[in-house]
DNA sequence: TTTATTGCTTGCATAATGCAAGTAAAATAT
DNA sequence: ATATTTTACTTGCATTATGCAAGCAATAAA
């Protein structure tokens, strides 16, 4: 799979940017829930702190992650976009997905949406990124 | 993908069990590097300190995703083992992986490996699971 | 019995997170 | 033009996590 630990250790080069439960979780909440707005990232059930979550859209942004602008419809907001390096991280989302699917005894997870996402993740994939189209310009 | 944030998100209900740099790097060193023994986790390049290690260790052991035993060839070692669990965190590895070599300009990922993954992930999981059936009884 | 090894544990300093109040900038309302 | 509101942070401080390095208990081996 690599060959070699530390700083360029394909695995480690991802943590280092993205490897806290904060930042995946916003990025669930870009890709998923199609958030968009600093407010949205906050009212999030698990509570994030301002300060963290200023933090992590930040070094997201600064990874080249996700980008940052006005919002056209409302210029008193930013919206916070997923770039193409965003979106090839929807396979390690649902692969989180997936597992926290099917070992939480309780899970929220609905069975018909993860039988489509074990039965063709590439199609999957596809569909969300379709969503995301506009980005292609 | 999932019906609502929180408690049983599958994401958070991942992440509030590995979602922290240092179990992802154990992990991998489980599930790549083969290491089993204490001492070899903290011989990894990316420098674990000896309290996090423990603290990691005995937190995926409650969880149940890797299994503590003395080790028969040596007496004075304890060898840490991945569970059918851990091997199901294969492919979220594999895709940080992925994202890593795809990203990281420098990486130490080699590319023929890469490409193997690529070509066919499945294969590719089943080739490291097979390394490990001796977890199957 | 003594020694060596192993896997932690501990004390302390530093860094990160969490809480809640505060604030600056910009858009909108008056 | 001025006042108000909204938004996206920023800040001060308490708590928690991490990092460093020394220490130590248990166990195996000599």
């Amino acid at each position: 799979m690599n060959d070699g630990e530390g700083k360029n250790c394909p695995i480690f080069f991802s943590l280092e940017i993205f490897g806290d439960k904060w930042s995946l979780l916003i990025l669930r909440d870009i890709l998923h829930f199609d958030k968009q707005h600093y407010n949205e990232f906050l009212e999030s059930d698990e509570g994030i702190s301002t300060n963290i979550l200023a933090d992590r859209l930040k070094k997201l942004e600064s990874e080249g992650i996700i980008s940052k602008e006005k919002d056209p419809d409302n210029k008193k907001q930013f919206i916070y976009s997923p770039t193409k390096k965003c979106l090839d991280l929807l396979p390690i989302i649902l692969e989180i997905a997936v597992w926290g699917a099917k070992y939480d005894p309780e899970t929220k997870a609905p069975p018909e949406e993860m039988a489509k996402i074990r039965k063709n993740r590439k199609e999957y994939i596809q569909d969300i990124r379709a969503k995301f189209q506009y980005l292609d310009q």
